[in-house]
DNA sequence: TTTCTGAAAACTGTTGACAGTTTAATGCCG
DNA sequence: CGGCATTAAACTGTCAACAGTTTTCAGAAA
């Protein structure tokens, strides 16, 4: 999509409640407003300075989402997830990559196939020069662009909604950092399943590298359970 | 969730809002409010009795489910689901139904795999009789206890909102009905792997469930296209 | 001091009105 | 008669005010 695309589509979607949506997203994601907050609506919009009915709209956006709760007489409140969900978010997240790296491998262009490489390469230098914080964007965008790659609307759209909650985790400080060198070497596996056409082996190497995160995910859980009660 | 449980969570999320987008989806899946008409909010308002408030927001909330679609300055309008979109709704579907399999030969209760059992005697009850309607009810009733079981929310919404999705293509004619004797043998099969615990079999068999309504629809769409230029 | 009662404050749910845009229609010109 | 500009109608986007509920807090009773 190109840059004029991007205006119109700017043009065509943004409306006040939609900037409102894309600022009250950011302000959760960004932990300023933390789980179980309540969405003032009247400070919202004197702060953001718009009148209530936008907020609210937004905030009825976001509701589908899995970022906001609506109660009755009581307002918005933004999500609290728990580890059961955490767990269920994860279960799904591997299912969906897996489906994804399936269909890529199906539909990759040999351009896509290049540009996944090409990440691949760039991760590999942050691995060495153990560069956590730029593995940690380009590990986005590889996701991002397999997601891409897949060619499903739908497909996309779950995965981000499902990242989008994993942030409203309570413990933040639990979401693992991966070994960056595992990491990758799953992500090159995977790359060289959608390169080689074999859908089905692309799909049980991306459903099992989120799966490795997910049991990252629980011994880290233990883990700080255990130093909770010694 | 008994029916007190149900008074609670009723008077807990419901307003005019809630309301009004039942109201609103129900004329959409209903056929009313067909794929590409605009939601008219002054006249849906007045036809409601309520003011356009609720209305708007009662369009934001289907909008996440994917149900309605907004255009800045014109209005929300029906989603039309194309072809293109309904194998992709399949294949996710096929995804989801897999794992839902799955987890639910993990997790079943006693109860519930005897439920399930239940629902494929009275399926067979109705494809001795050929009751195609009383099959149909079953066959939801089915699905939907396959996500009750599998305890999993997000797995639970997710597939809703693709089976009301998928109620939004244009031919409805070409929402093939199951051969019902095959369709309730993928059942049995399946709810023997989930009685017997065999999270992986239940997984397979549940996807290709799916996979075959996916077959069944396409082969409906080339018939309907061939029968067009004939 | 604690607990209950009751009123006030705060806030959400809803409504009706105003502003700006889009759509339809009317009339003009070729 | 057909195409085009102009104008009016219809409609959405936004706002401010009203109604009803929830929460808070102060004061009285135990």
């Amino acid at each position: 999509m190109d840059v004029a695309d991007d205006a119109l589509e700017l043009r065509r979607t943004s409306t006040l409640s939609t900037l409102v949506a894309q600022r009250l997203e950011a302000l959760i994601l960004g932990g300023r407003l933390p789980p179980g907050e309540r969405l003032n609506e009247v400070a919202l919009a004197r702060e953001l300075g718009v009148s209530r009915g936008p907020i609210r709209e937004a905030a009825r956006l976001l509701s589908n989402h899995g970022l906001v709760e609506f109660i009755a007489n009581k307002g918005a409140f933004v999500r609290q997830i728990d580890r059961g969900e955490m767990l269920e978010i994860y279960d799904l997240r591997a299912v969906l990559t897996g489906h994804a790296c399936e269909l890529a491998a199906m539909r990759a262009t040999p351009a896509e196939t290049q540009a996944l490489s090409d990440l691949l390469e760039r991760m590999d230098a942050a691995t060495a020069t153990n560069d956590a914080a730029g593995y940690y964007g380009l590990n986005l965008d590889f996701h991002a662009l397999l997601m891409e790659t897949a060619k499903s609307t739908r497909l996309r759209s779950y995965t981000e909604g499902l990242n989008k909650e994993a942030h409203l985790y309570r413990q933040v400080s639990l979401q693992t950092l991966p070994d960056m060198e595992q990491s990758n070497r799953d992500h090159a596996a995977i790359v060289a399943a959608i390169r080689a056409g074999e859908a089905q082996n692309a799909r049980e190497l991306g459903e099992a590298h989120v799966r490795a995160g997910k049991a990252r995910f629980e011994a880290a859980v233990a883990d700080a359970l255990f130093k909770d009660r010694s």
